[in-house]
RNA sequence: GGAGAGGUGGGUGAGUGGCUGAAACCAACAGUUUGCUAAACUGUCGUACGGGUUAAACUGUACCGGGGGUUCGAAUCCCCCCCUCUCCGCCA
């Protein structure tokens, strides 16, 4: 949720930067505007109504106390007359104060300013591409058929006990996850990264916090019986640590790691290229989150990308990373970097890891500050991605690193599988 | 699932209708004292949204888990909800 204040300041620039995503209803920034004045106005006359009648009540005690009892009965009227005013009053406040609300939840963040203008995937821009492309052997084959072959992931065992989306690891597939799991956490823990591992399921002011809900509502699994969502992301539970708090300047920064698994119901985006591990409804993750000072943020968002840049090194996947356009970035988000590795049988770039700082469109919901040393409390900037998201990676694994013999496992991995084939 | 207890400021914890935005203590911060540290003493010490100001000062309102009600007036009385804790039951 954009600050109103800045909403209120810098209007012509939220305009303009809401322009680079693309952003449809741009109406709704002057609608802000309209409905924050009248809210002040409404506030000012409820405000000075109630401050009159709490003095006659005041007045109308000590009259009591005085012995006074026909001046106090005089006095009880006229502000009996005032009640239905100030009722109607707050009526009035109230709807004005739930029609900012929804219309300031409706407003996406503000690109950065290096985000270029754009509507579409297509007007990303490639910022870094590393790697080279593997040349497959004759007969090499995608991802869902390697798993078939060495026995590895089994979707139709997951279609029976659970549905389309599950699939089951076994033997050595379910190794790999463990392993490639371990390392991740591992990796990041060498980055200074703190381990946590949170409840996978939120409570519906943790899906507000972080910008699931409303937006996203359809997209969560929710457990009916408890109101409880299960987490599309660990960035929901792990980001949600933070609402409400007010850090002290030592505290900072926060950089947390979590592997959780992540659920997601998809729906109505199945279609062609989502076959094998490419979509599914559970899969593991791990990710980062960083909590920062405002002037520290971007900086986070470059040390985070370099250093998921650095796993896909070790994995020794080709990738490259792409900075997001306005219209390609979520609807949190002031700054995304993409980062897709190439899985050389479907010939295709496949995301896995996206990278964002949200400024403070997350920490003004979640009502995340810290005291500087003026003793200001101010919002922080939450910065979060992915590292990383395990089936693409697996995906691209076995399709890269398939030969006559079996699936070479990357070398960084072979210490975490103990093993260094799949065949 | 059953029974009970409880939710007040950073913490402990007073407060059963007006003088309570809230005692006291602790913590924190600033200062005095001191050769330094400690102790002692003095002062400051909530948040949000408004008005006001170049900025302050100043000022209004709201907030004692959340929502509603009674009353001229609610932390205090009534109703509903949520949460936490304890015991019992069940269970990994």
């Amino acid at each position: 949720m954009l600050q109103l204040q800045i909403i209120r300041e810098q209007t012509q620039a939220v305009i303009e930067g809401l322009g680079k995503r693309n952003f449809k209803e741009i109406e709704l920034v002057q609608q802000v505007i309209d409905t924050d004045r009248q809210r002040r106005e409404t506030q000012k006359s409820l405000d000075d109504l109630k401050a009159q009648s709490n003095n006659d009540a005041r007045k109308i005690g000590e009259l009591m106390k005085a012995g006074k009892a026909e001046e106090a009965g005089i006095l009880r009227s006229s502000v009996a007359n005032d009640k239905e005013k100030l009722k109607a009053m707050e009526g009035t406040l109230a709807d004005l104060e739930a029609n900012l609300q929804e219309l300031l939840y409706r407003i996406p963040n503000v690109p950065a300013s290096i985000v270029p203008a754009g509507k579409s995937a297509e007007d990303n821009v490639v910022a870094h591409q590393h790697g080279t492309i593997p040349k497959l052997h004759e007969g090499a084959l995608p991802h869902w058929e390697l798993i078939r072959k060495y026995d590895i992931i089994d979707f139709d065992l997951g279609i029976k006990i659970a549905g389309a989306g599950f699939p089951v690891y076994k033997g050595k597939g379910a190794k790999l996850q463990r392993a490639l799991i371990n390392f991740f956490l591992d990796e990041a823990e060498k980055q200074g990264y703190r381990e946590i591992q949170p409840p996978i399921v939120v409570n519906e002011a943790s899906g507000y916090g972080t910008g699931q809900l409303p937006d996203k509502e359809g997209q969560m699994y929710f457990v009916n019986a408890d109101g409880l969502y299960m987490i599309p992301t660990a960035e929901v539970p792990i980001t949600n640590l933070y609402r409400d708090v007010v850090l002290a300047e030592e505290d900072l920064p926060v950089k947390n790691v979590g592997y959780t698994p992540c659920f997601r119901r998809e729906a109505g985006s199945w279609g062609a290229h989502v076959r094998g591990l490419n979509r599914l409804h559970q899969f593991d993750k791990v990710e980062i989150v960083q909590v920062r000072k405002p002037e520290e943020s971007y900086q986070a968002l470059e040390d985070m990308c370099h250093y998921v840049q650095g796993l896909l090194e070790k994995l020794e996947l080709p990738y490259r990373k792409l900075l997001l356009c306005g219209g390609d970035m979520g609807f949190n988000s002031a700054n995304t970097y993409d980062m897709e590795v190439f899985s050389a049988a479907q010939q295709r770039w496949l995301e896995v890891s996206s990278v964002s700082n949200f400024e403070a469109f997350q920490s003004n919901r979640l009502k995340l500050r810290y005291k500087n040393k003026e003793g200001k409390t101010q919002l922080l900037h939450t910065l979060n991605g992915s590292a990383l998201a395990l089936p693409r990676i697996v995906a691209a694994i076995l399709e890269n690193n398939q030969t006559p013999e079996g699936i070479r496992i990357p070398k960084a991995l072979v210490p975490y599988t103990r093993f260094d084939l799949i065949n």
